[in-house]
DNA sequence: CTTGACCTTCCAGTGACTGGAAGGGCGATC
DNA sequence: GATCGCCCTTCCAGTCACTGGAAGGTCAAG
């Protein structure tokens, strides 16, 4: 299976699993005479499950992490857990500051007429000016 | 005032000042005779107004655009409201994507033991053998 | 006159890709 | 067997918003 293939079975583009590859996050694929990347069904799990980590927000690294853990069957489960308790804590904080954010910026938003008169409690609010 | 105190006054690092000058967000600051940058207090305004932009997220460019508007006497409320609007739909819609992963992530660490058995429903989420 | 804290420029790296150029391969068609 | 279009290869550069560090110049105090 070539590259292009992969990349359709698992949501990956080829480009980005070059990339892994690079990076060391996959082994470098086997190669065809002409040199073409050579990839089985396994590689495409892999793929896929390096997608659904990716897509949940877990960091490359992280990814490396659990995969390793993956395939390791001897690993603990308490390993795995921490990895993705630091993640979900790392989530909410993220969550946090954003709401924040959005609070702030709402009520600024809120309190400008949005006309085509010059006076903005929007940038009002960002400057030294007013408020605060 | 040298880059220092501008820095501690605004709260935008001196690194990041001279990068901002490099980006041209904001125009080139006047040199003392030795060549160190020389600011006034209308910069440390400037530099707050930046900071406070930047700390509810706004990109650099959307800063660029209210600074200029900021300054512009003649503006329409409309075009700031027009930015902050969108910027405020953008924090809403990364908020969500969030929940969602939070909310899969939780499902998912509240399934693991956590302990030192390798059976784990994290990585069985993650990959194609359970579960989707 | 030396010390230490500041300033200058320039180059490189971060994370996780993404785009594009230049060149080679493959299968099908004419 | 030549051509076509699509696929593959590598390598370089760009994204965003900084941040770190090296090498060297300046300034004020002791």
């Amino acid at each position: 299976m070539n590259i292009g293939q992969v990349a359709k079975r698992s949501g990956v583009p080829a480009k980005t699993i070059r990339y892994y590859e690079e990076i060391g996050l996959i082994p470098p694929a086997g190669r065809t005479a002409a040199g073409y990347r050579d990839y089985g069904s396994t590689d495409v799990e892999t793929l896929r499950f390096i997608q659904r980590a990716r897509s949940l927000g877990f960091s490359v690294k992280d990814v490396g992490d659990l995969l390793a853990l993956w395939c390791d069957r001897e690993r603990a489960s308490a390993d795995v857990r921490a990895i993705a308790q630091g993640h979900v804590r790392a989530v909410e904080a993220k969550i946090a500051e954003l709401e924040e954010m959005r609070r702030t910026l709402t009520a600024l938003v809120e309190r400008c007429s949005g006309d085509d008169r010059p006076d903005c409690p929007i940038l009002e609010g960002l400057s030294d000016t007013c408020c605060h």
